[in-house]
DNA sequence: CCTTAATCTGTACGTTCGTCCAATGCAAGC
DNA sequence: GCTTGCATTGGACGAACGTACAGATTAAGG
């Protein structure tokens, strides 16, 4: 098992800067994903050394070798975790061509990048209100979660600009308050076709009414 | 130690129907409590038999002779606490008098209400947002979830009326969402004046522009 | 006052936890 | 090919855990 596993994630073939543990990071960045899965499917309580380990397939000790504590792992996860939602958030809504001022193209592009967060991705979803929540007793998680936050006014912001909204800013704060209190609900007590009968509704309004000449 | 305890909060004196258990409400009732304020402060994780009771001034059998488990402790806490919540927003919302129409008083009612939550009620806010979270892994919560909901929306979309939305129901939900988002963006991320800059205006635009004669 | 039944608690057991560390594996330098 | 140094591992240790339960305590009835 361990030369199966050294041959196809062992000793990293290309060294990088930065320490010498550095150079091992596809059996950390697995050990880092378990963890995630592991708080979303079972929450904080079921990460423990061991059953990362075994989920990740590695011994137990590597997890100790990785990181100085459970603690460390715990909070590396969410961290890394968060990172690559916003970079996945940008990599997919950024350069999304912002189209017509009516505003009812946006309804379908963010429908386009939120169904699935109810849906198939589940539990990442369930993952990211758990960075929140641990976030919330956890000052050094803070700052992904503000960087989380910036990345979804930035593009929100350009949604409302287009659309002439008087004040962007606020509009895309409000907007985004809105999308994560409905994820949160759904995620807790979910509803049959919520998508089409509240979501989408809920976010044309937001959008045509911002917008100057909007009411419908 | 213990005949402190069982001075204060021992055997009730006023026998309560439904199982032998049901009459000695007091002192599980305070377990309830500090597993939540457990819960809120350190994470699901800290709540153990024996920090329960430590913290609740009670032997460590106590926890073992009031529930059957770590377990069924963890979710009647947060289920108790749910609907404790819920009694205290129909309390300190429904019977307030719905003013003028222009909604301007609605605004400062709400942020009365929630600015605490930010403020001195923080940790409590914290376990609301944990219930949520558990609850998108324990289906037993979802009800407790759904009549939280409840319970805002029926608020909410009285007010709405009052102020002749053409659309209460969805008008509401839109609005707890966006409270619900901003509440826990706040927790993990707080930012200094927020309630003025951000909170204040934002319940102000979502109130005057869902009305007919609204646009500010 | 004694009995009885229910309530409550201290202690002990087996398990699992986080962490440590001596031993091993392995690739590169001499 | 032997040494050297880092990567990796399995096993062990003490602490803390959930839970069970025999016995102590208490309140009420006779």
């Amino acid at each position: 098992m361990s030369e199966i596993a050294a041959s196809l994630d062992g000793p990293a073939v290309v060294p990088v800067a930065g320490g010498a543990r550095a150079r091992h990071r596809p059996r950390r960045e697995r050990l880092l994903e378990v963890t995630i899965e592991l708080i979303a499917r079972e929450g904080v309580d079921a990460v423990t050394h061991r059953r990362v380990a075994q989920l990740a397939g590695v011994p137990l000790g590597s997890t100790s070798y990785y990181f100085s504590s459970r603690e460390e792992m715990l909070v590396q996860a969410l961290e890394t975790f968060g990172r690559q939602e916003i970079a996945s958030l940008r990599a997919r809504l950024t350069d999304v061509p912002l189209r017509r001022p009516s505003g009812r193209r946006y309804v379908d592009e963010l429908l386009d990048f939120l169904a699935p967060q109810l849906g198939s991705d589940h539990w990442r979803t369930v993952a990211q209100y758990a960075l929140l929540c641990e976030a919330a007793r956890r000052p050094e998680l803070a700052p992904v979660v503000r960087e989380w936050n910036q990345a979804w006014w930035t593009v929100l912001e350009e949604v409302f600009e287009a659309l002439k909204a008087p004040d962007p800013t606020l509009e895309a704060r409000m907007l985004l308050a809105m999308l994560d209190g409905f994820l949160i609900e759904q995620l807790g007590a979910p509803e049959a076709d919520f998508v089409a009968a509240v979501l989408k509704p809920a976010l044309r309004r937001a959008l045509e009414r911002a917008s100057p000449e909007g009411r419908s």
